[in-house]
DNA sequence: ATACCTTTGTGAAGTATTTCACAAGCAACG
DNA sequence: CGTTGCTTGTGAAATACTTCACAAAGGTAT
């Protein structure tokens, strides 16, 4: 089987969501235009995205919303739980572990850990947040995959290592670090600061870069 | 002048943190090699991305660190002092206005808004939030051009709208929803949904997929 | 001053991703 | 049951991005 791009998972995300909406209104098909028109791409790169998984469609018709819909949520993965442990109890965690979509899309937070006595013990709506002492234990027994790290910069390489070594394989890095993983391991980081300066080069080269999604 | 790749800007980016620490450390040159080993890419990328720009290493030699830092911030804009507001006075908004590294970075947050009544007039560090409703006006009057947009998807193409008419000119997005701007204006998105997702594919297609940044 | 070592800057080659364009398939209608 | 209209699936073309490879320079040591 082909690599598949980054992109072109991205956008498969992105066509889920759509044809959600969609089937939730009812509407029996799609066509390639009109998800494409949806998620701000073209007709083509819709359907060679989806060829690269099979025939979903219906020449003359379109694609069937609520069969695709499952069958997206197949090749996505999110056909079963995923645990996630959030590593980091300040804002961005906070946003995290309120974040009801999550748990829609069958992510379980199993976990929500700090280093600060401070906030240990804290109850977050039905979590209580716990000790990074204990994370690595935790992760083990309860057999977490995904891990969010939402802590300072300084700290989150060695943070990664450990949950590495405690067997995580996929890494949601929202500190402002460079980390590393091991190939089997996973990794997509954000940082806000990159987003933002991102978008001062757009505004001072305007007519060099074009508007990105 | 040519069109500069996205994925350029974003390792400009990472380089411009790097050199920064060299700088810090009193570090005289980098070599490309350096940077790459840094930043996990290749010596032959470093020198493109920067090449587009002009010519900044000496040959033998390597690059300044202290000069290309000032040179990267030059052409990322950086330069300047940009004003920032925030939208959405919930757990994303209050992490970024917490965010140092924002404001040494030459983006001041010059206000914050929610349109929750009790939420308005709250005390958030040196800002007090304020009403939603009177964001277009105060956009207008401070001229900032960079909006953070941190509130529910349902809302968000309404608030982006407003921000357009106002005068913003760029856009970081963090509502779960596809939002469109005009050509004149610049859009990010970061979606936590869609990152989980990349990663429950990366884990179910193990073989498939490399690993990602 | 010359020889040697290192590292840049950059066309050219190589990959990867997107777009094009059209044959083939399905539904609807007369 | 053929004709018409629409839309998919997909090789091939086009475009975008990354890597290669090497000539041209700067520094250093003798």
């Amino acid at each position: 089987m082909k690599r598949i791009a980054d992109s072109t998972v991205r956008r498969l995300s992105m066509y889920l969501r759509y044809l959600e909406d969609l089937d939730a209104n009812g509407q029996p098909t799609a066509s390639s235009d009109e998800l494409a028109h949806l998620c701000g791409t073209t007709p083509a790169q819709v359907r060679k995205d989806l060829s690269f998984f099979g025939s979903f469609g219906k020449r003359g018709l379109g694609y069937p919303v609520h069969a695709l819909t499952a069958h997206l949520r197949e090749i996505l993965g999110l056909g079963r739980e995923w645990k996630v442990v959030i590593v980091g109890a300040g804002k961005i965690g906070a946003a995290l572990a309120n974040y009801r979509g999550f748990f829609q899309r069958g992510f379980r937070v199993v976990g929500i850990y700090d280093n600060s006595p401070d906030k240990v013990g804290q109850r977050w709506g039905e979590s209580v947040i716990r000790d990074t002492a204990t994370l690595a234990d935790d992760v083990r027994h309860e057999e977490a995959l995904i891990a969010v790290v939402a802590i300072p910069a300084e700290d989150a390489q060695a943070m990664v290592d450990a949950l590495v070594a405690a067997g995580i394989r996929a890494i949601l890095n929202f500190a402002p670090a460079k980390v590393t993983v091991p190939p089997h391991v996973s990794l997509k980081s954000v940082n806000m600061a990159m987003e933002l300066e991102g978008l001062s080069f757009a505004l001072t080269h305007a007519t060099i870069t074009g508007t990105s999604a």
